[in-house]
DNA sequence: GAATTTTTCTAACATTAGTTAGATTTCAAA
DNA sequence: TTTGAAATCTAACTAATGTTAGAAAAATTC
């Protein structure tokens, strides 16, 4: 419902009627609306952040860093598109959350950027992006572009597969004409 | 106050106190707390709308496309940082809006997505970008890449002129380190 | 300076939401 | 069956918000 509605415009009768409870037994479990949000932010980041940690500890020893970049970005993609609406909860709802619960969620998205920073140096250090790039600047404009995708993503859209696909070759080639193949 | 604190929390009181007047006094402008919401989203998207396309528009005559998409990245993330607090608060609380808002707001984001389309399409036309891109699916994550920046940019980063630079750079060129040069 | 329009004000309404208190039910263990 | 904990309920409170009505003030016009 965070997902849809958002955090202010939800209410907790709402929520109850979702769990077939009436609005005070959410206080059983939970302390305030706000705990609320803040484990959802939670929950959000935890998932997208285990699906790519895991396909990427998943690869085979040798696979290429173009591969591994690849492989991260079809796991963000699918885990923000089509597993978690936590994850797109957090998206929607981040910026208007309490400024208390926004500091002690910071953390855990560095953590995230950091699964992404060690990927991208690695890659540069290994030769397959180029030495010229600056890899924070890439990382910021790359996981930007795929956070975005759920304000367009829909089911009227090629398979994520194809777009990570497409992605990751215009990243690494380019999508100068003269420089192709 | 948009921007900062989102639509529902801001309260028209609030808004008031920053025009000097009392809550009631905004009725005599404004019809209603959504109207309100309408009127920043709308003021939101033509003010980067307009920046883009004037920017663009204001190129000689011969002007390359890479030169011509590197003037509208420059222009969009000028606006969006720099500029216009609207388009951050479009940004912000477009999800949230009530159904009916973002129905007819739609338009207006469709007609920058225009602006887009055509700079990439004639790019690709004349040769400038490669046969083998998906501009639409380019076009959607580079503007995500682009309006995510709100996100992250802060007065301790590189200023808009090298980053945007950058990111055309490794654009057209690629990441990939073997195709450099 | 009077008349009229424009702008803002005070007072109040209606509604709603998050939250608390305390009673009641459900359910498992002995 | 009884006991005690776990879970949910009803009732009510408090506080706040968007909004309306109508009076008052400010500014403009004649």
């Amino acid at each position: 419902m965070f997902r849809r509605k958002g955090y202010d415009t939800t209410t907790l009768k709402d929520i109850g009627a979702l769990a077939r409870i009436r609005a005070p037994a959410i206080y059983y479990y939970f302390s305030s609306k706000e705990q609320l949000l803040e484990e959802i932010l939670n929950i959000g980041i935890a998932r997208i952040h285990d699906a790519v940690r895991d396909a990427v500890d998943g690869l085979a020893a040798g696979t290429s860093h173009r591969v591994r970049v690849e492989t991260a970005i079809r796991a963000h993609l699918t885990a923000l598109l089509q597993h978690s609406d936590y994850t797109a909860a957090n998206i929607i709802n981040y910026n208007l959350a309490p400024r208390a619960i926004r500091e002690r969620h910071l953390a855990r998205r560095e953590k995230y950027a950091d699964c992404w920073r060690e990927l991208l140096q690695r890659a540069k250090d290994a030769g397959e992006i180029g030495p010229g790039v600056d890899v924070d600047l890439l990382r910021l404009f790359l996981l930007g572009a795929l956070f975005w995708t759920h304000e367009w993503y829909g089911k009227d859209h090629e398979p994520i597969e194809v777009m990570a696909g497409k992605l990751s070759a215009m990243l690494f080639d380019g999508i100068g004409g003269t420089l192709q193949e």
